[in-house]
DNA sequence: GGGTATTTGTCCGTATGTATT
DNA sequence: AAATACATACGGACAAATACC
């Protein structure tokens, strides 16, 4: 009794992918050749394309045909790094270099709201009920193609002590941790960085450019970051593509170069 | 001109799920219901399932029906920790606590192997061609259910120098780095994480009773360690299913509480 | 620009198998 | 054993995207 006859042919096909038979962007045969050739119907070659599919070893382009997918050169995001610096100005990451090329990031102009602090919003940030938070959110790019989705949440009490900058909807050029030290004495002593992964939203997958079958997901990055009572003072929420991102960890002494190696 | 009818139908519920008019847990109507109440076929709203199933919004049970997924609490690993200490035994990782209660990690013992170095293995460790490795394998449970697969990497010469407890298939008890540290004088300064995501293989969907429609993504970590003249001398490669897990890196000084906050 | 062939996307209906209750 | 519900597979039709002439 072997499986079903979509999962022989996507095994066959995986196969052929996996051996080099078929190599990388090359072109599998139509549908109808496929049907052929494994004598199934048309709808059972193409339940074995999803099953490819959803492992992301083929993509489709409708009027063109079935491709091998090209590999792609990770992004690396260095996660750790001094805790006190203002490196990692609107965002919770800086990036390190990729694939020998230093790609340089951009980011839109900050759209800034007014938020009632519920759900991980509050609860991070240690706030009562009914309280209010800064919502500073930015679309980043690297070389001009999207990179992330981020959102930064600070407690609207910093902008009462005078932190006016967070709400004006522009760019903090020294980084927000560094303004929020010199215009308050806050003091960033440590953050704490969660990575969880989880299915886009239809925000995320317009905004990265997607497949809307679903089978990309997305890495989502909260970080809290702590002042000099360990109290939490902001919430950093960063959404990246999962099929083209990765995060790289340091503790203690380790080499400089932080290369894809992949 | 709207999307889909598909996509329709999957909206439709995906919007009754996430209002709670169809609550986590409760039961979907049938596909025969559902293709009288939208007026499609059955494969038609087959197609919808599809779609809810791949962000995991819905699951289904030959026999019994289709259900809203329950949320699941996820474990939680600190990435970070001493790098100098030998807490994370034959592990890369050890773990924090989970929802209050401290739940107890176990593992078999490693199935130990022999090993030409390639790939990421000679190149993380910085191996000359044709190198051999020992590669210790081991299956890792919480509360006996299947939490991680695990397999760390050591140059041979570590074994030729005297660490000959690397090649016998028991639990070294007192830590792997830390038993290097009293055998050879080996000291650990440091390590790097590399966090991925990808596609599970048969193997870790046959261990981690994963659906086999490949759905359910897993992390892979890669963690090399660094002795006194920074040179790597481990590698480990450990795979957990994204379902339910997440990780947590901690910078500089952060409070104790690991928790689930979700 | 237009027209046509090719290829994948969507949708239908039907039949049979398998797992569960 | 029977009923229910999902899984697999078939075949057909038309739509939409793309490439090419």
């Amino acid at each position: 009794m072997p499986d079903p006859m979509y999962r022989r042919i996507a095994d066959d096909l995986r196969d052929k992918i996996e051996s080099g038979a078929l190599p990388n962007g090359s072109q599998l045969p139509t549908e109808i050749e496929l049907r052929e050739r494994y004598d199934a119907s048309r709808n059972t070659v193409r339940d074995a394309m999803k099953w490819l599919i959803t492992r992301g070893l083929v993509e489709t382009r409708p009027g063109q045909g079935t491709f091998v997918v090209d590999k792609i050169v990770p992004f690396v995001t260095q996660l750790t790094g001094d805790p006190g610096t203002g490196r990692d100005d609107e965002g919770p990451v800086y990036v390190a270099e990729v694939e020998a090329t230093r790609r340089e990031p951009t980011s839109t102009e900050p759209r800034v709201e007014i938020q009632q602090a519920i759900g991980v919003v509050q609860s991070q940030l240690k706030l009562p009920d009914s309280s209010t938070v800064v919502s500073r959110h930015q679309q980043r790019y690297i070389d001009g193609t999207p990179w992330s989705l981020q959102t930064s949440f600070y407690p609207m009490s910093l902008v009462e002590r005078g932190a006016i900058k967070l709400i004006q909807a522009t760019n903090i050029d020294e980084g927000a941790v560094a303004y929020l030290g010199t215009r308050l004495g806050l003091r960033q002593v440590g953050y704490r960085d969660k990575v969880t992964v989880r299915a886009p939203d239809s925000n995320e997958t317009a905004f990265f450019k997607l497949p809307d079958d679903g089978r990309v997901a997305v890495f989502e990055v909260q970080r809290v970051a702590f002042d000099d009572l360990v109290q939490p003072f902001r919430l950093t929420i960063s959404v990246y593509p999962a099929d083209r991102n990765q995060f790289a960890v340091s503790v203690g002494q380790v080499p400089d170069d932080v290369r894809g190696h992949r």
